[in-house]
DNA sequence: CCAAATTCTTTACGCGCGTAAAATATTTGT
DNA sequence: ACAAATATTTTACGCGCGTAAAGAATTTGG
């Protein structure tokens, strides 16, 4: 009764303290934590109804330090001011959660250097496992293998040929070829406008177009511009201008190996006084590839191939969840590829 | 020699054992470790020495279970997906690492359980301190309250009166004025585009805007649209449809209570053939508030006002530092406004 | 109703480190 | 070179919880 009393005011502040005031023993208790499911109905009621009356939480620290290991999810993405990488580490969260997990994230910001510090901080977090979007081409692979090594991780959006225990990412040898057909339908064929590759999708799109323009039996025409920041709008942007202003341009159609890169272009055409529409009545066709959250409020609304968010946070969620509850079976390193969908807005 | 042999071949496992290979007694590296420069040099050196030869970090979990006081940062942003606030939490996570924190991200995802779900999890977390942009009208005041009466919290971006320990933001009644005023000068006064305000600033702005035009002799026109998710883009878009399609414009001046609106009324614009900019030629002026990245790269590049992150961040670190670092000397809340400055671009 | 199976309690230890106190060593100032 | 100031070592305890083992209690099945 006492302890009880004293047990009203103050918090409880400790799991003994909390066993006490429920009437169950403390490894029982821990229990609970573990696994709700793990103890009696009875018990469990009893555990709950304590839980209303007095808020306690177990610390989180002692737990993760005497764990084999944690409830962590590491979320590593290498751009977080993409609302692409947005989008997906919101999923991500969300599904780790539901789980049970605690998601941590992290953005690279493009950033060699910040995504190996951050590789090394998720170490000492202990994580269960690990979704890792990397930098790409930038990326320390050395530096990735070794931690893929020593913690589950998938990968996913930009692949890393053999390292980590998956990967899950879109099909650009699918989509890329689906676009180029469709501009190649309704108009001229493309010209392919990319910026030097920071990641491999890049290089897997450029690779896509050429392909896919000599199987319908044009000439492929790449065009890459400098700059090889994270600024894509702006890299976008300046290479517009100046493709446009000098002519460089031998047909009217223009692919852009993503829809920031297009996000720029658009911006370049305007302020160049060139316009652009898929009409007869436009100067210009521009179409991208990503479905970027904001393509659709483009002028004009911009012509894309959509990644599957959904599919993709999901799946790579799942295999995670598999490969650690699994018990770590190494299995075969499986990639799953979604394919894109066609969206046709006003832009080509 | 046999304790340093083992150690060469297995890694080190705890503080123990590094401070036996540095030939420094525990106690004095756990010190080392909580502050480098309250050791001796030479005590210093042979620690940094040991520490390239085997790379051993503490256990966060034990640190953090001792500590009164963790040295991890919370940092909330409501909505991640938007670029203005990955590129604040890129510059505060940044400045909480340079100052040897630990920063934890998190986004309400403009919900307000998830807003409250993230204070109890940053609770268990025991941070040293807090720094909040609340979701705004839909945050549990209460809770917030509660929260900040625990753990030292930095509000920024958004206000809640009398709540934590100091407010950073931008000063919107310095900043809408201006552009009102700019707008007038330039030709015909504005009207003021509106969705139901998710948060303060959004009101705020409101306000202003119709002072400042009281104040120049003018009849503010507020024009309010429906929608009170945070897909502004979404919102600007439908809004700005339906306001030109009525013809239920008095006025060829539209100020957008922020640029996300803007983006979404500058596509609806486009897409109901209406065009924008400041020259003489366009049916139709469009202005923003903020300076959000994508701005730059509307077509045409938006008029807007731009909010200062870097000021914005680094003085909510700042005063989270102070906090922490007085010993939480209650002090008087301060309260720190920045002002915007004017961009001009070719909408407005 | 009884034996078997399950679940709980008790007891006890350990995780890796912070931290305090007292003794010892090193540096500093003069 | 010596006393004072500072830094380090030794020793020891505790943080809050996971976890294991053994015995006691409860539930289950027939």
């Amino acid at each position: 009764m006492n302890d009880l009393k004293r047990a009203d005011v103050s918090k409880i502040k400790n799991m003994e303290e909390f066993a006490s005031v429920s009437g169950i023993s403390r490894p029982t208790v821990s229990k609970y934590f573990n696994d709700p499911k793990s103890v009696r109905q009875s018990t469990r009621e009893k555990i709950e109804e304590a839980l209303e009356r007095f808020d306690y939480r177990p610390n989180i620290y002692a737990i993760n330090q005497n764990r084999r290991l944690t409830k962590n999810i590491g979320v590593v993405v290498p751009y977080l001011a993409d609302p692409f990488f947005a989008e997906i580490a919101r999923n991500i969260e969300r599904r780790c959660i539901d789980a049970g997990y605690s998601p941590s994230l992290f953005s690279s910001h493009g950033e060699k250097d910040l995504e190996s510090e951050i590789l090394d901080t998720l170490r000492s977090l202990k994580p269960a496992g690990v979704l890792l979007a990397p930098l790409g081409r930038r990326s320390d692979r050395k530096e990735i293998e070794r931690f893929c090594r020593d913690i589950p991780t998938v990968l996913f959006d930009s692949n890393i040929d053999g390292v980590g225990a998956a990967f899950v990412g879109s099909d650009n040898f699918q989509s890329v070829p689906m676009m180029v057909d469709y501009l190649c339908r309704t108009g001229a064929p493309p010209c392919f406008f990319e910026m030097p590759p920071v990641n491999p999708n890049a290089n897997k799109r450029r690779d896509a177009y050429i392909g896919a323009m000599e199987a319908l039996g044009h000439t492929p025409d790449v065009i890459r511009v400098k700059g090889d920041s994270w600024a894509f709008e702006e890299v976008g942007f300046a290479g517009a201008r100046g493709v446009l202003d000098d002519g460089r341009l031998t047909t009217d159609t223009v692919l852009c190996s993503n829809d920031r890169l297009a996000i720029g272009f658009l911006a370049g055409a305007y302020a160049s006084g060139v316009t652009v529409g898929h009409r007869g009545d436009k100067a210009l066709r521009v179409a991208g590839h990503d479905d970027h959250p904001f393509s659709k409020f483009t002028c004009p609304a911009l012509t894309t191939v959509s990644q599957d968010y959904d599919s993709i946070s999901n799946r790579s969620v799942e295999k995670l969840f598999q490969i650690i509850e699994g018990g770590r079976l190494p299995g075969e390193r499986s990639e799953t590829l979604f394919e894109g969908k066609l969206v046709m807005r006003a832009s080509a």
